[in-house]
This record gives structure tokens, sequence and C-alpha cells, in this order.
DNA sequence: CGTTAGCCCTGCTGGC
DNA sequence: TGCCAGCAGGGCTAAC
């Protein structure tokens, strides 16, 4: 599932290839994918307009066009974004929800099994307030031990749930929070007020460091993702935690748990994350 | 306000 | 072999 990591990869290997070229034709096969649900005005707010530039804000992708409006893609679970350099590369593309065609012959290609990846166009005014719903990002300087203390403190919530709210801190989902509690040696269920400055120092350096690493191995394919060239990532061979229920903690050897928090399938040591 | 449960969706897995 | 319940979960909304 596409998390910071494998969108921040996505985005390296395609800002090259697509700034500068032109979006010729639009095409939608699946109306769900598209918000609001109209291949005309999808087709008109991008067809024959430049891509300025690719950015990443948490778990979204954002095309910006010289027009003013920006390109937002969310990939959810299981979308996929490509770039396929020949014009007969898409053909046969399973569970393709809509493509863009450039002005070099290539194509950006968006396939997803389950539906739940959405793209959108915003305004150059919409964009404006749009993210600030967003939380901090965790790679930039201003996610630090000090940060992380203001956001946790006073919640009484699970520190997994914690990690996963996209409105305190945004590009964590349910890989890394795990992974990075593991590396901290915190619990996923203890409250998240209740972390010691020192701890909230540990958690912080571990997120850094998890999805930098995350980041430089092109992300996890657990299941369906794919980078933008179709290579699977690397990092799902490094987990220490995650999906490994069972198995000896690399620590200290003790089987790794699985339990349930906020909805989500959480890993974890009993006896390293206190 | 803070937090959580339910929903959306489809492919895969495991039990019988 | 076939059937089907259960599972996977990001983000939104309703509800507590």
């Amino acid at each position: 599932m596409p998390e910071l990591p494998e969108v921040e990869t996505i985005r390296r290997q395609i800002l090259r290839p697509v700034k500068g070229r032109v979006i010729t034709t639009a095409e939608v096969f699946d109306l769900m994918a598209i918000e609001p649900a109209s291949e005309s005005g999808f087709r008109q707010r991008l067809e024959g307009r430049a891509i300025k530039d690719l950015r990443r804000r948490g778990k979204y992708l954002l095309f910006e066009l010289e027009s003013g409006d920006t390109l937002v893609i969310h990939l959810r679970m299981t979308g996929r974004l490509m770039h396929v350099p020949e014009p007969a590369g898409v053909t046969g593309m399973r569970h393709l929800r809509f493509l863009l065609r450039l002005d070099d012959g290539t194509t950006l290609s968006f396939q997803d099994i389950r539906r739940f990846g959405r793209a959108f166009i915003l305004s150059r005014e919409e964009s404006r307030t749009y993210w600030q719903k967003l939380g901090v990002e965790p790679l930039s300087p201003s996610f630090n031990p000090v940060k992380l203390e203001s956001l946790s403190s006073g919640r009484k919530r699970p520190l997994k749930s914690f990690l996963l709210d996209q409105h305190l801190i945004a590009g964590i989902g349910n890989i890394y929070a795990d992974e990075s509690l593991y590396r901290a040696g915190i619990s996923p269920l203890r409250s998240a007020g209740e972390i010691s400055a020192r701890e909230a120092d540990d958690l912080c350096a571990a997120i850094k460091k998890t999805l930098r690493a995350a980041i430089k191995l092109k992300g996890s394919s657990i299941d369906s993702y794919r980078t933008a060239r179709g290579e699977r990532g690397g990092y799902q061979d490094n987990f220490l935690v995650h999906t490994r229920q069972g198995e000896p903690c690399p620590a200290c050897g003790t089987p790794i748990e699985k339990t349930r928090v906020a909805g989500r399938s959480t890993y974890f040591c009993p006896r390293c994350q206190k």
C-alpha cells in the first residue's frame, strides 16, 4: 500500500520525464477514479496543459500545471501510476482507470484494483487552503522531537493510531508506523500523550530513518505496489516486524505478535517494545 | 473537541 | 473442485 516512500519513489522516477511535457489527451475508463465524476471536465482542464512541476504532500502526488491548476492523485490501497515510454505499452493493462498521453509519445497510466484511488484537480485558489488539513511532513526539518511532543501531548489514543492520523503527521501508513515504533522500542498500544521526551527523540529519529531507508529501496511491495517503471520495491525484505507474526524478533528472538489497533493489523515485539 | 466504527472496493486465502 | 466468508486498509463521514 503506497505510503510516503512509495509515492516519493514514483515522484522521483517520473519528475524528469514529465516535467515540461504537455498532456495531449486524457482518457477516463472508470468515472469512480476521478472527482468530480465528469470526464469532460477532467479532459478540459488537462488537455493542452503543460506540466510545470511534480511535488508530493503526504501520500498525495501533485502535478502542477502551467494553467495554475494542480492534478492531485492519491493511490490509496492498490493504485498504480506508471510512466510508459511506448504508446502501445498500455494496451491490455488490467484495471486501467485513466491515462494521460504526453506530447513526447509517452503515457502516464493509472491502474487500480480496488478502486479506492482518486484523482482530482485543484484550482490555484483551492490549492492555497486544501493542504492545511494535512499534518507535518515527517522528513522535513520542522518535524523534530519538540514538534512530535507538542502533537502527542494530551492525546489518549494509542501511538499507532496517532502515527496513522494524516492530520497530524502526513505520509506514515500501516507499514512504516509498525517499523518506526519497533525501531524506537515503543509499544504501539501506549497512549500517545504518555511518551517521555527521550522516547519522542527516539521515535522521531526512528520515523526519519525508516522512511529514508525505504525510499532508498524504492518502497515496499507486499502486494500490488509497483514503481513508476513497474518494478517491485525492495524494502519488504528488510521489514523488522511488519507481516512477521510468529517469527523471531531480530533483536531478542521473542516471537513477533500481531494484534489490531485502530482497525489496523499491528505487528510488534512484546519484549523490545515497552 | 477527540476519537472511533463503518463504509467504500475487489482479489486472494483458507476452511469445508 | 467449488463455494464463500473473511481479510486487507486510507480517508471520509457519522456518531459517541
